[in-house]
DNA sequence: GGTTGTCTCTACCAAATGGTAGACGACTGT
DNA sequence: ACAGTCGTCTACCATTTGGTAGAGACAACC
């Protein structure tokens, strides 16, 4: 605990997570990272061996950060679709108030399995409890039935499409502010609710 | 026939839909766009006269396709949800086949309004007709109420998060062959339709 | 045959990029 | 006072990049 609050190596990571999600891993250059941080581009050099390392580096961080958020709402969620509910809230703040953050997961998929791998192996565990309870919820009848798997992409692909277009969304009309956030989590919630109901019958 | 159906103009703009949607345009150099239409770089600006000016082409050409495809879907839907399945049909296998289509949208985020216009403008007043329908169908009952901007806006980014993030698909066990497509088609759509449907009273 | 215009090429350039080498200062423990 | 190491810097390098200049192949039209 020498160094309490942002030492160097924590600020360039914060920078580089902003600069790679907002335009991508070969749109930002070190010296870029480097200014923004306000240092020389061969510190950045020094904390981080390469840029492929800096890459690796910023996922790992950042996704132990969004897993343990994750976890934490998992952990205390109810049944049906407040469980859902509990997590997509979690994230929702965090995401679209930074969109670099799964705006980085999109750009893994262009960098070769060898960089994915990092974040696959910390998501898999997390993916297959989710799994393992929609079944269950669904079995329940608490959720509307259908593939667990495929059903549990669509939540996510719907909130990362949100979360990483703001662009898109303003196409639509939608305004990034406090207000519009508010509006937007709350029609993304009732969306979700709708789509993951159990059928009446 | 000598140049009957791909000249090289189509060709790399082919090309670089493909490398520009998947691996981001500052990802991509105008040399590997070449190799892979199998011509020389000076050929590629002999055609663009720069790389951005291939991008805005690029998107220029390409929208007018989807544009196309979704205003021809658009014209014979009919009411309620079953108007955006067939938009949401239309556009489904191109995206999916091909990521870099809805790639390309997100792209022209990072790289500044001056080129997102040029997408904007072509989009503008689809978005408009699209919105005026969609108002009518909750208001007619058909759709379930709420905010028509948003909703649509949550069609948009679940199909658009879907169709650009096999890789993330795959976390979720998905397998992207011709089984896999058409299982994520039918889980998407009664997705969609669960979302869209009127609450029951 | 000559001219013109289209298309592609080789040769080259200035700028930017990722990365290396090594110096300078500040702080540590002895 | 001194050696060491930590953190940052300036100076420099090799490669790649987007882009320019200009020549050669080839067809069509005169």
């Amino acid at each position: 605990m020498t160094k309490p609050l942002a030492p160097t190596r924590l600020r360039i990571l914060d920078a580089a997570l902003d600069l790679f999600g907002s335009r991508g891993f070969e749109g930002v250059s070190l010296d870029e990272i480097a200014v923004s941080v306000g240092v020389a581009k061969q510190t950045v050099l020094y904390w981080f061996a390469s840029k492929d390392e800096l890459l690796r580096s910023v996922v790992a961080h950042t996704s132990e950060e969004l897993i343990a958020a994750v976890e934490a709402a998992a952990r205390n969620s109810g049944e049906g679709f407040s469980g859902i509910e509990a997590v997509v809230k979690a994230v929702f703040r965090p995401a679209v108030r930074r969109p670099a953050l799964l705006g980085l997961v999109r750009e893994l998929n262009r960098l070769g399995p060898d960089i994915s791998a990092v974040l696959t192996a910390q998501l898999g565990p997390l993916v297959d409890r989710a799994v393992a309870w929609m079944t269950n919820e669904m079995q329940a009848g608490r959720l509307r039935r259908g593939d667990p798997r495929l059903t549990l992409s669509l939540v996510y692909a719907t909130v990362v499409g949100v979360a990483t277009e703001p662009e898109a969304l303003r196409m639509f009309g939608w305004e990034a502010n406090a207000t519009g956030l508010r509006r937007l989590r709350a029609e993304l919630l009732a969306f979700l609710r709708a789509a993951l109901a159990p059928a009446a019958d």
